[in-house]
DNA sequence: TTAATAATTAATCAAATGATTAAATATATT
DNA sequence: AATATATTTAATCATTTGATTAATTATTAA
């Protein structure tokens, strides 16, 4: 009876379980040097059970990674691809929501760029951000604007990589960042906070330089 | 006489040989993933010989860490605290050095981030590049310029992070970039090189905006 | 040249780790 | 309740991998 109350508590599925907890050990420690009894372990399961459900770390780990890298990029689509708002209010509503996701997810950036270096091919083809990105209603407004001169003359891939690089930069920076700027968590979030508001200025202020080689 | 010419002309000596296979493979694979089995192949040496002068992977790991945050740290301080230049120009020349050094040398940042999360503390405590970056020149140049009303109110951690980002993400993100770009590598390389021109003129583009919390 | 030392190799060890098995327990079906 | 099926566990296996050893070769010193 209390037996069957805890486990209604603590809800759910052991398979559920488990790929919760390798989605923790993967992100935190990458492919290699995470341990499937570390993913037991923090499942709180038996090792054999991994196998069972899953076949092998491997197959784990593809779920996984499929699993984070659709999560991560459809969160983000759909600001890029909504019809109704503009494109300034794009950049606001963009660099904000991608905020929020990293503070709660801030292991991913290092997880997903660390795990591509060791198999780039394999891992690139589970995911179409290419039409996401450079057919998105984003990129279709960057040209409007550029056409109608509200924007300096300047390259869409090199803009993408600015604004990416200045919300996501912190998150992968972050313990380096903590160590030689001598900042607790609680500070170095409340700094990366602020960059929701700070970052859109920033953007708006690169996006009017005239920057396009001639 | 002819094996003696041989010898002489891959002149390193086998510890140096090891040495160097180390860093091109921790730095490729990151600590966990490397094998010592591919560091003494990539040495063209026998195993035994890696702990022969090494005594453990881990050691071997430490050196070339070491290596490598005290060289790629030297040479941009050097930058920064140079006091022959001015503020402006210390951002070009920064931008442009960084740049080079990581075209040469493009595993480096990820290497870097994933290893610092693995291992936060310890690493850390390797280097002193706080008192390179708080203390120099440049941050003193920063100062300057914003008592004397040349750029925007503004916070120099972020200043720097957001320096950094432009400099640093393209490289972190160039496997992922590369695919969803559909460049390949020299038209990657030369995107990148142009960010040498260009993120001074962004930078100074940030500098302008006034983002002092209020 | 000879002896001593250093460098190198092949073989092997021991521990770690992904995976499997067979038995035990729980759950579902009849 | 009885049977069948699914889940879980402890024990074990097999491979990988960091490390060592003992023998061999090369180099240096006497």
């Amino acid at each position: 009876m209390i037996a069957q109350k805890v486990k209604q508590a603590d809800d759910t599925s052991t398979e559920e379980k488990i790929k919760n907890a390798a989605r923790i050990v993967f992100h935190k420690k990458g492919f290699a040097a995470a341990r499937t009894r570390d993913i037991a372990e923090e499942a709180g399961i038996n090792l054999a059970l991994l196998n069972y459900y899953f076949r092998s770390k491997e197959k784990l780990f593809n779920l996984v990674m499929i699993d984070t890298l659709s999560n991560f990029f459809e969160s983000v689509s759909e600001v890029i691809n909504d019809p109704e708002t503009t494109f300034e209010e794009k950049i606001s509503l963009f660099a904000s929501r991608y905020i929020d996701l990293l503070l709660t997810e801030s292991d991913i950036p290092v997880f997903i760029f660390s795990e591509i270096r060791n198999n780039p091919e394999e891992l690139l083809q589970k995911i179409d951000i290419r039409n996401a990105i450079f057919n998105s209603v984003f990129n279709r407004q960057f040209n409007e604007a550029l056409i109608e001169g509200k924007i300096g003359q300047q390259d869409f891939f090199h803009f993408m990589m600015n604004f990416l690089a200045l919300i996501v930069f912190p998150f992968i920076a972050k313990p380096l960042l903590k160590a030689v700027s001598d900042k607790n968590e609680d500070q170095f979030n409340k700094i990366v906070e602020e960059r929701k508001k700070l970052v859109p200025l920033w953007i708006q202020a690169i996006l009017t330089v005239n920057s396009k080689a001639k």
